[in-house]
DNA sequence: TTGTGACATGGAACCGGTTCCCGACGGAGG
DNA sequence: CCTCCGTCGGGAACCGGTTCCATGTCACAA
């Protein structure tokens, strides 16, 4: 056996039996060095309960020597508690989604959290695995699902268990959720263009029937045809679906832009990367941007200040740390996982114009813009 | 106290004191409901141990029952393993990291192995946080770190307590190590050119005093060096430093390529990013590519294609899964820990040829390509 | 018949902390 | 002088598993 005597004092890995994992000092171990029980130890170490400074110092002292750190392991199964947060995500390599686990990470490390990443494949065996086995362990206090709708089965799952949930990217079904207005804000980038005067405005967006999606797509979709009917604009040929990154808007954009005649003045993008990639077809086409073809946003990708962009600017790493901060909260809160406030926390957008966007050609001007110009004295 | 027998059979949560965190059922729950001993029960799930058919089946049915899942904190605990991997990185929204870091969670997760993420900021004091608070705390078994050079005190500190480390990016001193060979890789970017008949060639790449760059920037530099001199084309003049993405090799190649007599002919960008805004650039300033400016790249970035960019491709996810099986292979090997063999796992690059690279203009071309036209019969 | 070994199971120690409970001590107040 | 209370510290139970060891059964070979 172990003769924890030999230990003490002794910083380096001492591995008697090669075999067996190696020994690292233990709190009994520094409670002995400072000749105080576990007990003592353990409330000098945590700060919990009475002890007197001296003693508490020479504990400190003894942890420092020995080069002790706590078990997390023991710790969390007597408190019950991991101070480790499960993060459900179903990119890693997309713009919005490593903002928002940047955001995340830093929010919970700065509290002492841990970060444990899960990436959901759309394959449904694989995704019941990571609720079945990973989620369900006790291994983590709480779970932030990010740009993923849960099914009331999930939900109910980790609630049973006692773990808080928040939803990112979307409303999730009775959870408290951090997301923008989808609808609304490509609704007012609609307006925007059409504001300006235009009237033969395409809205190039992500496919209604991807997985995953967590309704973006449908949502501003919506938002753009809200805007286009209000103005009178229906029409049944202004959406494209292509797919949601740059060679998705490329690709969309040339065969949209192909055509001189049916060529739309203005396109509402579904998100940034998309309207790069129009923005870098219209120039290979030789379509000035924006006096023949004006371009607008959703997101304030890095890029856009580069290609002149102008976007409704969401913060998607502010987003996961207001998530993450939701999160900390209930666990701090006494009434935990009792009550979580039905909190849908709306974020604010703002919108940066750049030069993507003008009114467009007289020729092309649309009634909206004229009626202005008219009612100006 | 809690009455266990309150529990058997009874899958909702029983919270008689709102305060307390409620109870979920545990291994003991479970044997109670089958009738048999703790210990027979952990044989039947675990599948360690003799146990026989119909108690195994007994014991099952009564987990399932009970919605019973292991806490991996207890079994931890006692086995000392927590099947959960440290992952630690400078960044997760660049391409390459995100590339890693997913190909790093697909291969843990299909061995049943969690992964907790740990962002490394610049901070030297946050760095040394991450080492001496969370990575010590035996919540992890091993760590990867990505694209970060470990300083000797850091790998002591996970050896010391028995934990393998994998590097991947670039070498570490003492530990295996995952990557490509930064050096050649640039020297056949930039032979490339060179072969092609290019003797005015500049390197737009990373900053060289930007921490975190794991000497990839200095690398590369130096392999664009080898070629350069090795095919007589030394010049003070040839480098330029630019932020390690599209906006930087946009505003680099901006500048670069703004006087039409210093304008090279050919340019190895540090990193397809930076290539993909030279190419921008190119375009805005109406310089031809690759007729008046051949471009080539590093890294088999998703946008190359589009861009027509010529590259040398790097997987990074490849890489990721490749670090990952290093350490799991580790973990499973009898000698955990010990002589971790000192492999430097370089991964092979692959040529994808675009439309971004072509021969110069005939006034441009190079002694070298003369010399072979004339060394051809 | 008895020894042997594979199989099956229960009891108990153990992992490394936290926390409850209790006792001790010392100064203040009645 | 006796309580009482705030402070301090130790002993022991406990969290929820895993594993060692002892016990027992049964089949089979000697």
């Amino acid at each position: 056996m172990w003769n924890r005597f030999h230990i003490v004092g002794n910083l380096d890995m001492l591995c008697t039996e090669p075999q067996r994992r190696c020994r690292v000092s233990a709190i009994g171990d520094v409670a002995r060095l400072a000749g105080v029980s576990k007990s003592t130890a353990s409330r000098a170490l945590s700060g919990r309960g009475y002890v007197s400074d001296a003693t508490r110092e020479r504990v400190v002292q003894a942890a420092a020597d020995l080069g002790f750190v706590v078990s997390s392991n023991a710790a969390s199964l007597v408190t019950g508690q991991t101070r480790n947060v499960g993060v459900v995500i179903p990119f890693i390599n997309r713009w919005f989604f490593a903002e928002v686990l940047d955001g995340i990470e830093s929010a919970l490390i700065s509290s002492g959290y841990d970060l444990t990443l899960y990436r959901l494949s759309p394959d449904a065996e694989q995704r019941r695995r990571v609720f079945d086995y990973f989620l369900v362990r006790k291994r983590v206090d709480a779970v932030i699902a990010i740009g993923i709708e849960l099914t009331a089965r999930e939900v109910d799952q980790l609630r049973s268990l006692g773990k808080p949930i928040v939803g990112l990217g979307g409303p999730i079904e009775g959870i408290p959720t951090v997301n923008i207005d989808d609808v609304d804000v490509a609704r007012m980038a609609t307006e925007l263009l059409i504001n300006l005067g235009h009237r033969k405005i395409m809205h190039l967006g992500g496919d209604l029937d991807e997985q995953m999606d967590f309704r973006v797509h449908a949502q501003r979709l919506s938002g753009f045809r809200l805007a286009m009917s209000a103005a009178g604009l229906d029409s049944d040929d202004n959406f494209r679906a292509v797919p949601f990154d740059i060679p998705g808007g490329y690709e969309g954009a040339l065969k949209v832009l192909a055509d001189p005649r049916q060529r739309p003045t203005a396109i509402v993008a579904g998100c940034d990367e998309v309207a790069v990639g129009v923005i870098v077809a219209a120039r290979q086409l030789g379509i000035q941007i924006p006096s023949q073809l004006s371009v607008v946003g959703i997101d304030g990708h890095s890029l856009a200040p580069m290609f002149g962009l102008t976007t409704f600017e969401q913060y998607p790493s502010r987003q996961g740390s207001t998530a993450a901060s939701i999160i900390l909260e209930t666990l701090a809160g006494t009434d935990q996982g009792e009550a979580p406030r039905e909190l849908r926390r709306t974020m604010p957008v703002s919108l940066a114009v750049r030069g993507s966007t003008t009114a467009p050609a007289s020729e092309d001007r649309g009634t909206k813009s004229r009626r202005a110009s008219r009612e100006r004295p």
